[in-house]
DNA sequence: CGTCTCCTTGATGATTCTCAATGCGCGTGG
DNA sequence: CCACGCGCATTGAGAATCATCAAGGAGACG
């Protein structure tokens, strides 16, 4: 689980080329802007696995990204019960949005040990009126359109899937993300989640996780080892769950490399 | 089904009233922002039911706000299968949103015969930069965030409640929404769909959206009418399905009777 | 070597789906 | 006016999916 550190881009420097390498690949960024993210890995902060990250209900704290490690926004019913909203991955952000919104609509948890940086800076600069930060502005923007993709796209899995198209998407839906980090190779990606964990974000009791599991290594999907999960037969796989990388961004000025993220790892 | 649009608050005169007293309920509005607001009934459309507002994946169309009637935002799977994502109730917008995303991450159907009017003159004013629509701008602010809480409560429910719960929870939902802007009493509002629509809103089959809409009858809990649903006990209802209205916007500053909108409808 | 967490397995039951048929209201055309 | 069709709600029966309960096993760690 937490070995899923050690195999990030550069394992005792700075994180925060992950989250540049995120936004490059959503807007061109300038040498300034470019600056200005890595500049960002100076107030680092860790947080160990359960530990909250942001609040809800709570007043707004200062929002972050997250360097390394694996985090999820989740709900918690009265009884006990818990739904994960969705998963945040090395380079995404947390609470970063224009809205002045008082309340976070959702409580931030670290699930495995978490490094976060904070992103006041690289809000105000996003978020500046005068154009002088017009990459960073896109980057952000456009991110933000695929956290709500990511949001839609969970409750498509959640009130029309079947088990193992859940279990399909949402793999597919992590080499995607993680690739766009440079954090997956072609058909492995990490998996430094419980099954009581993945049971939560796809509405499934833990048991029938682990046997939908099962199922998909018994189908020849998918073969898990030591925190990794690797894709056998992709085509297959998206066919079954009706997969479809989002279409966000500027689809035609778009650096052909960053067109698909899964090629250029290298 | 369709009488519902001769119950809204002037059956024949301009419907705009309804998204002024939607945005008035989360800011104070200058007389020019109301007037503004106002303003925007002049380029009304009509949309019979099922038509599509607004296209997933086709370039962006002109913002627009709901003035009378129901939609929904909604995904179709290959094989036919459907998911509501949000449903879309008068004064609510319907691709309004500062991010300039090429894309809509969803199609938005007509339920029932629809009113839309052209939102691109709020959209502007709202997403000034200078400051002289401060209210529009926290008030179209402050839906977005519903919005966003509403997809969330729609995750929750999906994945973690059971078909009871989810009827529940989302009847709440809408008695809630419904009155912020006039449309429903205390204990009674317009439900002006099918039960195929609320079995793709609440990911479960018609038989069963039936069954379990029949044991809440039983149990005391509705009365269905005439396109009506009447709330026999939205305390027990509350408790049952852990409803509580989004906090969302100022909680301090705010008009008192707006606090609860289901008091002051007389 | 004991304990802890997590994964795995079996057995049983509840929830929910599918298929199929019936009824009911309503408009339409004969 | 009445038969007919159509959309929608309802009901029954049977099956599939998924949950719950309970127990065992494998690995990590002190």
């Amino acid at each position: 689980m937490s070995q899923y550190e050690t195999h990030s881009i550069s394992p005792r420097s700075h994180f925060s080329d992950v989250v540049l390498r995120r936004l490059s690949g959503l807007a061109t960024l300038s040498e300034r802007e470019a600056a200005l993210v890595l500049a960002m890995g100076s107030q680092r902060q860790v947080h160990n696995s359960g530990a909250e990250l942001f609040g809800e209900g709570h007043l707004r704290g200062r929002p972050k990204v997250l360097l390394s490690g694996w985090a999820c926004r989740c709900r918690v019913l009265p009884d006990g019960r818990r739904q994960i909203l969705t998963f945040t991955l090395p380079g995404d952000a947390i609470g970063l949005c224009r809205r002045p919104s008082p309340a976070a609509l959702s409580t931030a948890v670290a699930l495995t040990k978490v490094v976060t940086a904070d992103a006041t800076t690289l809000a105000e600069a996003a978020f500046e009126h005068d154009g002088q930060y017009e990459g960073l502005a896109s980057a952000v923007s456009a991110a933000g359109a695929l956290d709500d993709a990511n949001l839609l796209d969970q409750i498509v899995r959640l009130g029309r899937h079947t088990a193992h198209e859940r279990m399909a998407h949402l793999f597919l839906e992590l080499r995607w993300r993680l690739a766009a980090v440079g954090l997956a190779s072609e058909s492995r990606f990490p998996l430094p989640l419980t099954q009581e964990v993945l049971a939560d974000a796809l509405g499934l009791s833990i048991v029938h996780v682990n046997r939908t599991m099962q199922q998909l290594r018994r189908d020849g999907l998918i073969e898990t080892r030591s925190g990794y999960v690797e894709i056998l037969q992709p085509q297959t796989m998206a066919a079954i769950c009706d997969f479809s990388p989002p279409q966000v961004g500027r689809p035609l000025e778009r650096d052909p490399r960053a067109a698909d993220p899964l090629r250029p790892i290298a």
